[in-house]
DNA sequence: TCGCAAAATCGAATCGATTCAACCCAACCG
DNA sequence: CGGTTGGGTTGAATCGATTCGATTTTGCGA
C-alpha cells in the first residue's frame, strides 16, 4: 500500500507494491494464465488502473523470445499491388494481436539486406519478403532461424514458404484472349527479367504464341523495368515501327501508365488501332471500385488478387509460427493464387 | 577460446567466451563508443563473425529505454494520399536508421484507441499519427510521455507538435478558380465534418464564395464521409436537381472517384456541362506521372504534398526526441504546407 | 629496473517482465 | 486433533544487452 514514486511510466514493481502483492503476482493477473484470488484480483487491477499501468512489450518479449511483430519488406509501395497486399498482411496480423514492422527496399539489393539485417536483430517473429536479391534468400533463411515467407517473387524452383500468382498462366489467358479477338502482330512489354514475376509474364506470353504457332518477332519483345518511363519509351518504339503491332500486353501497372501516356502523346486510338492490355489495377483496388473504368480507354487489365497474396501469405507465416517446430509439416509450402482477366474497353479485333 | 554451445542465435556472452575478453568489451567493440586495443578488437570481430553474431535489439532497447523505431497510424492507405505519406515518413526514418511501426486504423476510433496502446506498450520512440478521435488526443499525450507528433488532422486550436497542409486555403483557391471562370452555381461534396480536413476544406469554400458576394445554396453542400461511394451519392444527387451546379468542388480524392463515375453514368459531359476541381491525385504521385492525365476528362486537382507532410512530420519528430528534455523548444510547432492547385481539362467557363 | 599515471578491461548491477520451484496455509480426512 | 493435500502466492533466476566504478595492464620517464 506503500505510493510508488512518481514515474514517467510505471513497472509491475510499483503495482506490486501499491497492491501489496508479489510481482509474480500482478504478472499472474495481467496474463491471466494462473489463478489469482479474485479479491486479490481486484486490488491489483485497482492498482494497475491507478498508475495506469501498462506491460513494457520489450521487456516481455526479452524473456519470452517472440515479439509477436511481422517484418514486411516490399520493394516498393507506390505500387497499388503493393498496397493491397500489404493491406492484407496488415489486416491478417492485427487480427491476432501482431504489428508489422514496414520496410521499403526500391527494389535494390543492399537495401534490402540491410532492412532484412534490422529486422532480424529486432527479432521479428517472422519476415514477408518480396526479394529483390533472390539469390541470397535461401543462404540468409538457413543462417537466420527467423521464418520467412516469399511472397510475388520466389527463386526458380523454391522449395520454401510462399504465396505467389500464376504469372505465366495470367499472362498466357491474357495473350491467348488478344489472339482471339483476331490479332496477329502481339507485342510484349516485359519487366526486369531478374524477378520471378516478369520473366513468368514473359514466359506465358510466349508460350501463347508457341501454342497458337503464331511468330515471335524480336522488335515486338521489348524489355522494360517495371517503371513508368520504360512503358513510355518502349510504347514510342513500338509505334513508330515500320509495321507496329496491333494488340500490346504489358506486364506492371506502372508502365502501362507510361505507354498510356506514349499512346496519347502519338494520337494513336486505343482500342481502333492497337489494343491494350495491362498488369494490375493503377490504383488500390481496395472499393470496388476501378479506376481502370474512369481511364479513356477503359483499361483492360490482368488483376492480381493483391490482398489475398498478402493475408495467405501472413496467415502462413503465422500457421508456421504456431508450430512448434516452426516448420509447416508436410502440407505444400508454395501456394499459387490466380490473376483475374477484367476484359473492358482497350482491347477489340484487328482494324485490318 | 573455448568453443561456445551450438544454438539458433548467439549472444555477447558466446563472442565474449570465445574471444576471450568480458562481456563489456565485446559490448564496446560492437558500438565503438569506448576504446578498445586493435588487437583485442580485431579478436572479437572474428569471434563475431566465426559465430554470425547479431546483437539483440530487443535486450538493448530494455537498457537504454529506446527502440528506435516510430509508430505510425493512417487511417487508410488505400488513399493515394497516405501512401505518399507514408513514404515521406519512411525516408526520413530509414536515414537515420529508425524503424517503422506501421498501424491502419480504417478511421475507426476503438482501432485507433487499440493501435496507441499497443505501441505505447511497444515503448516505440515516439508516434506520428492521423487521428480519427481528435478529442481524446490530448489526454493519451499527457498520460504517455510518449511524443506524438499529429499529421493531417489536428483538434481546433491545437497547440502541440503537428505537419498539416493549409486546407482551407486549398479549398479557397480552388473555388475561387471555378469563380474566376465565371461559376456561379457551385457545389460542394464535403468529408466527415469532425475531421479538421473536411471542416477546413468546407469553410475554405464557404468564404470564397462569401468573399465573392455568392450565395451558399443549402442545396449544392453535401455531407460525404471521404468514401466513394457517398462521392457518387451525392454526385447524383447534385445531377438530377431542377437546377444543378455548373461546377462541384469534391474534398477527397476516393469521393471524386464516385462522382466520376455517377457523371459517367449519367451522361454528363465535363467540362461542357458541369465543371470538376478534385482533392489529392488520385493514385500516388510518386513518379512524376499523374494518373490525372490519363482521366477523361484530364482532371483538375488541388494536390497536397503528401511525401513532404510525411517528410516534415517525421523530421519534427526526430527532432522532438534528439532534444534531451523531448520538447520542442520555442519553435512554433504547427507546420502549414500548401497545397498546390493542378488546373487540367476538368474545368473550363460554364457554358450558359 | 621500478613506479606511476593513463588506458584498457572487467564484474556486477540493471532494464522490466516471465517462470518455476518452494512455501504457506486453510480445508479436509481419518 | 494431526497429517496431508493442493490452491495461492512468492523469491529468485533469467532473457541479452549497457554501463560505471573498480581493477588490471600498459607505456613511459626516471
Amino acid at each position: 500500500m506503500n505510493p510508488p514514486p512518481k514515474k514517467r511510466s510505471y513497472t509491475m514493481r510499483d503495482v506490486a507494491r501499491l497492491a501489496d502483492v508479489s510481482i509474480a503476482t500482478v504478472s499472474a493477473v495481467v496474463n491471466g494464465k494462473q489463478v489469482v484470488r479474485p479479491v486479490v484480483a481486484a486490488r491489483v487491477q485497482d492498482a494497475m488502473k491507478a498508475l495506469n499501468f501498462h506491460p513494457d512489450h520489450v521487456a516481455r518479449s526479452l524473456r519470452v523470445k517472440k515479439t509477436t511483430t511481422l517484418g514486411v519488406i516490399v520493394p516498393d509501395f507506390s505500387s497499388g499491388f503493393f498496397v493491397d497486399v500489404l493491406r492484407g498482411i496488415e489486416d491478417a496480423a492485427r487480427h491476432v494481436g501482431y504489428s508489422v514492422l514496414l520496410c521499403n527496399s526500391d527494389d535494390d539489393v543492399e537495401i534490402e539486406q540491410r532492412h532484412l539485417r534490422a529486422l532480424l536483430s529486432r527479432r521479428v517473429d517472422g519476415i514477408l519478403l518480396a526479394s529483390t536479391d533472390l539469390y541470397s534468400i535461401a543462404d540468409t533463411q538457413l543462417r537466420s532461424g527467423t521464418p520467412i515467407v516469399l511472397f510475388d517473387r520466389i527463386p526458380p524452383g523454391y522449395r520454401g514458404a510462399a504465396v505467389v500468382v500464376d504469372n505465366v498462366d495470367a499472362a498466357y489467358r491474357a495473350t491467348q484472349h488478344l489472339i482471339g479477338l483476331g490479332h496477329s502482330r502481339l507485342a510484349f512489354i516485359a519487366g526486369r527479367l531478374d524477378l520471378s514475376t516478369a520473366s513468368d509474364r514473359a514466359e506465358g506470353f510466349r508460350r501463347a504464341l508457341e501454342d497458337s504457332h503464331m511468330q515471335l518477332s524480336g522488335a515486338y519483345f521489348r524489355r522494360g523495368d517495371y517503371h513508368p518511363e520504360s512503358g513510355y519509351q518502349n510504347g514510342l518504339e513500338l509505334m513508330k515501327l515500320p509495321t507496329p503491332p496491333t494488340a500490346i500486353v504489358c506486364s506492371n501497372g506502372l508502365m502501362t501508365l507510361g505507354l498510356l501516356r506514349a499512346m496519347r502523346e502519338l494520337h494513336v486510338c486505343c482500342p481502333e488501332e492497337i489494343s491494350i492490355i495491362g498488369f494490375d489495377e493503377p490504383a488500390p483496388d481496395s472499393y470496388g471500385f476501378s479506376l481502370s473504368t474512369l481511364l479513356r480507354p477503359e483499361l483492360t487489365v490482368v488483376a492480381q488478387p493483391g490482398h489475398e497474396v498478402g493475408r495467405q501469405a501472413a496467415q502462413m507465416l503465422l500457421r508456421i509460427l504456431s508450430d512448434a517446430d516452426h516448420s509447416l509439416g508436410d502440407r505444400d509450402p508454395v501456394l499459387t493464387l490466380k490473376a483475374e482477366l477484367r476484359v473492358r474497353q482497350s482491347v477489340a479485333a484487328p482494324s485490318v
